[in-house]
DNA sequence: GCCAACGTTGGC
DNA sequence: GCCAACGTTGGC
């Protein structure tokens, strides 16, 4: 089962919003290669959310609720959206400064390519954020 | 607030 | 189809 990372920008949409939501349709996104991503995402992948802006850091983790969907807003009529709900928001937030800190982060997208909304995490990278989370 | 990185647009 | 100009994102 993939695992993914999705951006968001807390004063547009937070995870405090998705809290309270509950769910939410995933959309709005239009950079082709963030699309190509969300296009595989399938019912059951987790992703981190992580907040931009001030906070910069992963903040919680969200699961895919069903298929990709076309997403009615967009220009581009082949844009897809995903729903998604609130899983769980970490025991804290891993912040962006220690993740590029650590060189097993190295080579992640959100590390390489700031301004990618949506991206795969590999495994084992999901691990160790999860358990940075843990940490002090 | 600045600017680097990157995507998009439009003239040729 | 190339590429210069321009716009946007997001870290600093």
């Amino acid at each position: 089962m993939p695992h993914w990372l999705l951006k968001t920008e807390p004063s547009e949409y937070s995870y405090d919003d998705l809290e309270r939501d509950g769910s939410t349709l995933w959309n709005g996104i239009s950079n082709a290669l963030a699309q190509k991503h969300l296009r595989t995402f399938q019912l059951g992948d987790r992703a981190f959310l992580y907040h931009t802006g001030k906070e910069k850091a992963i903040v919680g983790i969200v699961e895919v609720t069903g298929p990709p969907e076309a997403d009615s807003d967009a220009e581009n009529d082949k844009a897809v959206a995903v729903r998604v709900k609130a899983v769980k928001r970490l025991p804290r937030p891993v912040i962006l400064a220690e993740i590029k800190a650590d060189p097993a982060f190295a080579e992640w997208e959100l590390v390489k390519q700031a301004r990618l909304s949506v991206m795969p995490c590999p495994a084992t990278l999901w691990k160790k954020v999860v358990s940075l989370s843990k940490g002090a």
